[in-house]
DNA sequence: AGATTAATATTGCATATACAAGTTTATCAT
DNA sequence: ATGATAAACTTGTATATGCAATATTAATCT
């Protein structure tokens, strides 16, 4: 039997080791990136995230796209207010119970295209960073949890 | 030369690559479980990650702190008051400049061995379901931009 | 029909996060 | 010594995030 850690040891194997110290630090300096390659186009990576999401699916339900993203219903709620505050996106009851259809709008999908050559360079220089071999594990552990992927 | 890519061709791809999108949605899934096992001791993730740096450093400017983290340090400044106030972590002035020396307490040594189990159990669920080689890569993508890891 | 229940969405609250602007402290130049 | 500058911290503001509680809507049961 292993002798219980002492102090110093549990500092070490926590600090060395916690997957959620990781992925807070790679979440803060790689969404920084993207922010501020986005900034001039007025939207942030987060938004441009449920954008895509909505637009890959042309229309979607608020009930998927929360189970999609693991994104907790309020949060979303919150985003798409701002998103069709900006009439990037279009919200609609769906006809069965509270459910929400979410639509992109030709302005939602015209931001898109706008921002897209400079997400291009924001992609590149994480890429660059994390080098190829981590951002293809990144991005198939990712894809892993959106439900197989946001392109049905 | 390529022709540019089209409305659809442009949505896939952010949907399908983007590595910020990939690891917000880590970072939310992820986030969860340790928030969850944390929960009954009164922490949250992001405040052990804080309290454990510093411990690992027995005491660390905060300027050192923010730099490793790749925190704003109007982040951290108000993540210290919450530390604070619970009694986890002391701050005094160093000396030089304006410059603040971060300290573990007694109690806040006591927090992270209270928590240490749980954290245990969260890691475990996390390497479980990420699977052992994206845990590495990412563990060791996050070591890398942790100026050289946090044990100096 | 009216009450109960289940699913969904919203609101209140607290923390996390970053940028911009303001404050404080030390140093440096005149 | 005093004013300028630089570095570090704090505060204001906005968004992101999740939990708990509330509200709303449809379906189900009696």
């Amino acid at each position: 039997m292993k002798p219980s850690p002492n102090q110093k040891e549990i500092v070490n194997s926590i600090a060395t080791r916690c997957l959620s110290v990781r992925l807070r630090l790679l979440n803060r300096k790689v969404g920084i990136v993207y922010d501020e390659a986005l900034r001039p186009h007025g939207i942030k990576a987060s938004q441009l995230n449920i954008l895509v999401a909505v637009s890959a699916f042309d229309r979607a339900t608020s009930r998927q796209l929360c189970h999609m993203l693991h994104m907790d219903t309020s949060t979303f709620s919150r985003a798409l207010a701002r998103l069709k505050k900006k009439r990037w996106l279009q919200v609609e009851p769906s006809g069965e119970g509270k459910i929400l259809r979410v639509e992109v709008t030709k302005e939602g999908l015209k931001k898109i295209e706008e921002v897209y050559p400079d997400w291009q360079i924001a992609q590149e220089k994480v890429v660059e960073v994390l080098g190829g071999s981590t951002s293809d594990t990144i991005v198939s552990a990712g894809n892993q949890h959106l439900l197989g992927g946001m392109t049905r």
